[in-house]
DNA sequence: TGAATAGAAGATATAAAACTCCTTTAATAA
DNA sequence: TTATTAAAGGAGTTTTATATCTTCTATTCA
């Protein structure tokens, strides 16, 4: 569906929202540790997001990555498009670069069904919306 | 969504039921032409969905690929598990392994509903049923 | 039977994704 | 103002996915 990077990605993003709620900022050692990620990895990959304007991040002791308030409006479906582009949202569902309405593919108008269901489910999903579930410990963002 | 491998091999599928259906076999020199795929690999992908039952296939001369009558009532979903595996529709939408009901991640239960939209997208369309609309040139499998 | 055809199988090559390391830059705090 | 800390940036490695090539085997038809 995603990528394996979109996914940290996603992760990072949620657990980083919940930090920043309380006005604080995370270091990458941290962030790698409490979603279960490589670190030197999703720190390239949260540098990437950094430039992209999704969050916002500080250099030096006490340094680390944040997100603003004005932020935490990201949805998911942001993050996806950030990291692995337009493909999941464009994209034929057989891969034919010409699929279209008038040159459609054999699943054409099957797909684009499931493909705005998607993109609904993420676009509504916000990223300070999962911080409550996650406090009272009903959801999780690490593999054990 | 799903890999390229498994989009050339459900365009392939879909190519060599419409052949099937008039009785004839197909090679594939003529599958890999038709549908705009790497030669040799669209063979390893088939040979392996002949191992998996999916299609039928015969050597040499007039041989080639042919999905019997039982057969056409294989559908997408089939397909994609075949050559995917079950990750599409059975894995965590954040990529966690312990992601479950008890333990959920935070998009747990958006993403099961729009998963089962698209199994059943995938799961009710046969490989037999796209034939007309090519037939017609409604639908098409190439690239170019 | 034997030449020709076409899939089967294994080995190899290329490309993309995932991951790591090292150096530089910016911020802090002593 | 200097030592320290943590992100930024550049470059490289590993792994996985995608694609190709070559040899082998089964089948057909003259």
């Amino acid at each position: 569906m995603v990528s394996k990077t979109c996914e940290y990605a996603i992760r990072a993003m949620i657990f980083i929202a919940q930090k920043s709620k309380k006005e604080s900022i995370t270091g990458m050692n941290e962030i790698a540790d409490k979603i279960g990620s490589p670190k030197y990895f999703i720190a390239k990959v949260l540098q990437d997001l950094v430039r992209k304007e999704l969050l916002q991040s500080l250099k030096g002791p006490t340094g680390g990555f944040y997100i603003a308030k004005e932020q935490l409006g990201c949805s998911l479906a942001d993050i996806v498009k950030a990291v692995d582009g337009n493909k999941l949202f464009s994209g034929c569902g057989l891969g034919l670069k010409t699929c279209s309405e008038t040159k459609p593919c054999p699943i054409h108008n099957k797909f684009i069904i499931v493909r705005k269901d998607i993109y609904n489910m993420l676009q509504e999903a916000k990223i300070g919306e999962f911080s409550k579930n996650l406090e009272k410990n009903l959801t999780f963002l690490k593999r054990k």
